[in-house]
DNA sequence: ACAACACTTCAGCATGGACTTAACTATCAT
DNA sequence: ATGATAGTTAAGTCCATGCTGAAGTGTTGT
């Protein structure tokens, strides 16, 4: 028994495992490269350590192409690493924020496409209205999508163009849905920053609704803040 | 802030610090001599951890005479480290026990005298009953406590004799008061043994109340299992 | 006063495990 | 097919950090 619990305490121990798990706690399920990116090391590195990770079963992997998705097995991994971390001494108590998770759970970016509940409602929101559909864990624009993305103001004849994935799922810890990512779901935050819906806050990777866009989150998605 | 989160976690991911934090779990303060016997290292050793541990503000200290007792900060350390230990990947998930704490934690023997929830209540009975005082942190027999304990069988002159510490309130982590320990609080625990108000159990420092033992805890004590 | 005990501090040592370099497989794009 | 990207595996290095031995302080008991 107290092994198995030395075994479980090295390995969070470790800096970079511990970092890892730190990153994952924020939010979404990451992959390999994003995690060696996150924590900053190298490819093999992340690879040995989430392969102990693995094995002890704190994370699991779901494979989508050549992408390795790496995510908590379960919430008692979540649970126990905000434990661990509500032990970190504080300094200026007084300067502390009172909720520190709520704001990035609730809405935040995954580097670069929303996440979080609002780009989980928004994912929601546009497979509802049948502008894109789930096939199987892949996502597709329908013909009536490209009318709306072409209307949003969103041209996605030039978004095929560029180099990176189009449009695909991607799972969302907090909130354990899928929400959009690719080049789609970059450009539909960066729309909904230009148009001042959405506004991102300086440090972290939190964002802000506007009045404006919580009006027009409501007309366009039927989301409600 | 996740510098901080690492260091935590190198905290308790050491081998010899989790078994310390494991140890502690278990319920009351321990000496740094009872943690390096618990955990199998040197006393420097354990002095080195137990000081690191202390700086980080997951233990506190406790000064009594020569000895130092050790024992969680707060009930988030404890919390954390149950958090930790629930992530030990399950082995034969038929055969684990329902309850894995409880029966430590309600009624073990701390070395060789009683604690757990029912050496918290005979140290309360005692006091109520007037047998013995708490007169700042010390314990005292009465003048009718002596009387008290010749009645019970126990001589406490004989005890006096020893080279031991005669009697002391021990720290109950689990339950956050006091437990009689010193040569009293063994001979108590050795009477109720050989009355047969309970019994050892092989492998644990866990305790086994006897049919006998609850008519006769609560007689004396009012203890009701 | 003395010895025994509880605990700490400081030196040097030694070892486990993280990281690197390198080579390999698998998937995707053109 | 070819190159680019994502990820894994293996062997070897190296450094952080836990551990030991020796010596110290402070407390207790006779």
């Amino acid at each position: 028994m107290e092994d198995q619990f030395i075994k479980t305490a090295a390995l969070i121990g470790d800096p970079t495992r511990a970092l890892i798990m730190w990153t994952l706690l924020d939010g979404k399920a990451f992959t390999a490269t994003e995690l060696s990116i996150a924590v900053n090391t190298s490819p093999q590195n992340i690879s040995m350590h989430l392969a102990k990770l693995l094995d002890a079963g704190l994370l699991v992997v779901e494979k989508q192409g050549r992408h390795k998705y790496y995510r908590f097995s379960n919430k008692d991994v979540a649970y126990a690493i905000e434990a661990l971390a509500s032990l970190i001494p504080k300094v200026n108590p007084q300067k502390s924020k009172p909720e520190m998770h709520s704001p990035i759970k609730h809405c935040r970016t995954c580097y670069d496409h929303l996440a979080g509940k609002i780009g989980v409602a928004l994912a929601e929101s546009l497979l509802e209205q049948k502008i894109i559909l789930d096939l199987d864990h892949k996502f597709e624009v329908t013909p009536e999508g490209i009318k709306w993305f072409s209307d949003f103001g969103i041209n996605l004849e030039d978004l095929k163009k560029q180099r990176r994935l189009f449009l695909k799922p991607c799972l969302d810890w907090s909130e354990r849905k899928n929400h959009i990512a690719g080049s789609v779901g970059a450009s539909l935050l960066d729309k909904m920053i230009t148009e001042d819906w959405l506004r991102r806050t300086k440090d972290s990777r939190a964002i802000q609704i506007t009045g404006k866009g919580e009006k027009e989150l409501l007309k366009y998605f039927k989301i409600v803040i």
